[in-house]
DNA sequence: TAGAATAGATAAAACCTTTTACCGAATCGA
DNA sequence: TCGATTCGGTAAAAGGTTTTATCTATTCTA
């Protein structure tokens, strides 16, 4: 691994004999001042000496580093997740179109405390940050003053005032609701995430309205927390149906949970969709694949993570001031739900 | 977005009335020559004015970045797969332990073409790579030079002598056909992914190996190609089943693929393990909550990556010269797998 | 008290670009 | 032929660090 020193711009100057300048001036194409000549002697040595400008010298220069950051929180392997897993792949898709690169961070507990996330701009890491997974506890994000590019993805901040793209998770509630009532379910029981998540409010709101609406409640003995996980979602599925037997359809706050809230309701003898109806939401690639394939909503993610990075640029070259979207959801009916059976249908209990 | 200017160690030069070297050799703690009393002056100038060194400028003159480059291969979404997500978790859990941050980059034709990983060196974006999901056909890895540390992760490349860190996948092999052969079965299947990997090509020589000795032949008819996918998968394990329904058992080049099997086989009215048992590679999280529970390989995928990181940085500082390990591998007994049923097996056929 | 040793601090070079301001030579108009 | 353009090119500054070599007091030794 022996170093041999990179060649400079100097270099290609001494071998072309012309100046630092001149050299400068033909690699970035600076107006058409260099003779046709010196332009063709400067690009042969950069040809015979392999010369590539030094990206360091150059943000230095220029002020702009072409980094841009994304920032997940601390799980259990967070890179594993499908759901950041696909928003990463938006992202990074986005900004390589457009001459960035990524840089990820984990915004844990020590990180924070060390203020990394503020380093991130004061020692010129990055041009501009989005933020991954947030919560409403993440208070750290008040630390961004108003001249750092940060856009939220897929998530709010209640009350605190960020830029952000989002799923429509509140049209995704009514829209479960809705699918689950039109077939005829009265008693849905609901599996929740976080609900320091500010999208999972939206949904929950959005599925009590349409509820209400009908004059169908959501007792909060029809809910359950699932933690996010397929582990979390078999346990709260069955202790859903031990508490109350009458359930006959399950809405679950994302697939992973509806996954698990499947195999759990399998477990105890339940078979979906005939004796309980899941419903799911994200439509994850493995929904299609499950036993029963899983009827959910589908939030158009890959778009917002695209967008989010476009509108990023965008910040970061003034050419917008602020962001706010929110993107259209829609149905995704496939084998998980289907009508609850005659004389079990809520009557029952 | 109005940028102030960003504090630089000049201005906490003037603030404290010290030379820049002054507050430099503070700020670094170079040996104890700066009097008590002029380092807390400019500790205080620090703080007073928030001044943070900008790493571009420490970079451009320590002649390192403190990036490691991350390179996957362009697969649909590539960062939503489980296994990569696995992988770069791992990888940056490691590389922030050591205060390197993570560059991504995806490895698409394009890139590739315009040699964009070698412009990771050249052009100082990082210190070091990780190549992510190579195969035998990625011939750009021989671009990189001597001198440049890059180490490939659980893969090798027949035919280019590079650093790798890697699962032992022919004794996965091995320990997949031998869990069948003494269940009892007989006629086995075999879906494999991508030929062109070279651990695929050592999944099966240990597989073949073992049924070899066995006396237990893998005619082409009980082979397919999974894709890596779940569709795939399904399409995979029809297609044996259809062609020789004698087959008791399918082992399958990857979790995604098995799970696709089941869900394949159950499409044909073969209830695992009853009918056919199936057993995947890879014991990815999801492995646990599939119906049935999928019995596997256990690979320390994380543990490959923590590793492989760790050994890039090694090999960064040179610490070490050459990176060559493979990580052992163990049998995960689920649900998936039993004993075949009297009187189908094999001898029907 | 002269000379040496040491403590404390600094100027300047190096890292590699881009850009601004400037210079000399050739060309042009009158 | 003189003055003004234009053309081709360059020196130098700026961007923000770290490090080496150097300089000036001060204290110590003989």
């Amino acid at each position: 691994m022996a170093k041999r020193k990179a060649v400079s711009i100097k270099d290609v100057a001494r071998e072309s004999n012309a100046s630092l300048t001149t050299v400068s001036l033909v690699l970035n194409n600076r107006d058409g001042r260099i003779s046709r000549a010196t332009r063709e002697r400067v690009l042969s040595a950069v040809e015979r000496l392999g010369y590539r400008p030094s990206r360091l010298a150059q943000s230095l220069q220029s002020q702009r580093s072409g980094f841009l950051g994304i920032l997940v929180p601390q799980l259990r392997h967070a890179f594993a997740d499908i759901y950041f897993g696909e928003l990463i792949s938006a992202i990074q898709e986005t900004a390589a179109e457009n001459d960035y690169k990524i840089i990820l961070d984990v915004a844990n507990p020590r990180y924070l405390e060390r203020n990394h996330h503020l380093e991130l701009f004061r020692r010129h890491y990055i041009d501009g940050l989005l933020c991954l997974g947030v919560t409403n506890n993440d208070t750290y994000l008040d630390d961004f003053s108003d001249d750092h590019p940060v856009i939220v993805v897929n998530n709010r901040v209640a009350g605190i005032d960020l830029d952000f793209v989002q799923c429509d998770y509140a049209e995704a509630g009514r829209i479960a609701a809705t699918h689950l009532c039109e077939l005829g379910h009265k008693k849905i029981g609901y599996i929740h995430g976080a609900t320091e998540v500010q999208t999972t409010a939206d949904l929950r709101d959005g599925f009590e309205d349409v509820l209400n609406r009908l004059k169908l409640s959501l007792p909060t003995s029809r809910t359950e927390d699932g933690l996010y996980t397929e582990e979390g979602g078999a346990a709260a599925a069955i202790a859903l149906l031990t508490r109350d037997p009458g359930i006959t359809a399950i809405f679950s706050g994302n697939d992973k949970m509806a996954i698990g809230a499947i195999s759990g309701l399998k477990q105890i003898g339940k078979r979906v969709p005939d004796d309980v109806s899941v419903i799911g939401c994200d439509d994850i690639h493995h929904a299609e694949f499950c036993d029963p394939p899983l009827t959910t909503i589908h939030t158009p993610i890959f778009e917002v993570g695209a967008r989010a990075c476009k509108l990023l640029l965008d910040l970061i070259s003034s050419k917008a001031e602020s962001v706010r979207e929110t993107q259209a959801v829609s149905l995704s009916v496939r084998k998980s739900t289907a009508a609850p059976r005659k004389g079990r249908n809520g009557a029952t209990q």
